[in-house]
DNA sequence: TGTATTGTTCTAGCTCTAATAGAACAACTT
DNA sequence: AAGTTGTTCTATTAGAGCTAGAACAATACA
């Protein structure tokens, strides 16, 4: 899993983190069980500090996508494998752009709506 | 045009402020040549800083969607409406993908509505 | 032309978040 | 039993966001 972050931009690193391991589960490049590299391995390899991949993998926790535990690392859960990880990047990607054109939650929907239709 | 911001949100007032005349014009409320209120006026109006309201304006003018002149204001540009297109083929794709995994409607919505929260 | 309006630029201070750093600790693996 | 790994704590530094005040320059308008 190759991870590129950008120190200039205006996402927070911890949140680059997250976003890179979320679309490498969304890919289908993570399976549901597989390790993650340790936080203080990953943070090593990336030139962070270890609070800093660790809060990353506590929000990637908080999505429900792995499961942290003190010896194991994090894990991919199978929750977080299926299709709608897919969709939930697309859904994202969407709420975003909204949220970025001032667009209420209904405005968009009634979009989707139409859409549907 | 009414403009709601919330002081308590991650998103900054100069950022919430853009997004909203963003949308407005994304929703044809703001037509290309419209004024917007100048930055004194409307820093007043909206109890924020002079600075925080030109900070808003200034990342509008960056986008291209309005044009800054001394002692006339800040002038919506006939640029303005492509974000709108970018966002209707953001839902295309998302429905499109959704349809595909067999969500209805109102599944893909459940999910919009918890994207947005 | 003269005057008011409006954006531009500058300095300054305050607050909060992100990121770093070091250390001790608890739970799990092997 | 020993090593690995996440958890928790305190502390510091750097930068962004916001506010504040002032002076300035370009435009609009009577």
């Amino acid at each position: 899993m190759l991870i590129r972050l950008d120190p200039a931009s205006a996402e927070p690193l911890f949140a680059q983190l997250a976003g890179a391991v979320r679309g490498a589960i969304a890919r289908g490049e993570l399976a549901a069980g597989e390790r993650l590299p340790s936080a203080r391995e990953l943070a090593e390899s990336l030139g962070l500090n270890v609070h800093t991949v660790l809060h990353g993998y506590q929000l990637l926790r908080d999505e429900g996508l792995v499961e942290l535990r003190r010896g194991r690392g994090a894990v991919v859960t199978a929750a977080g494998t299926d299709g709608l990880a897919r969709l939930r990047e697309a859904v994202a990607g969407v709420t975003a752009e909204a949220r970025r054109l001032g667009l209420s939650a209904d405005e968009l929907i009634a979009l989707i709506r139409k859409e549907y239709a």
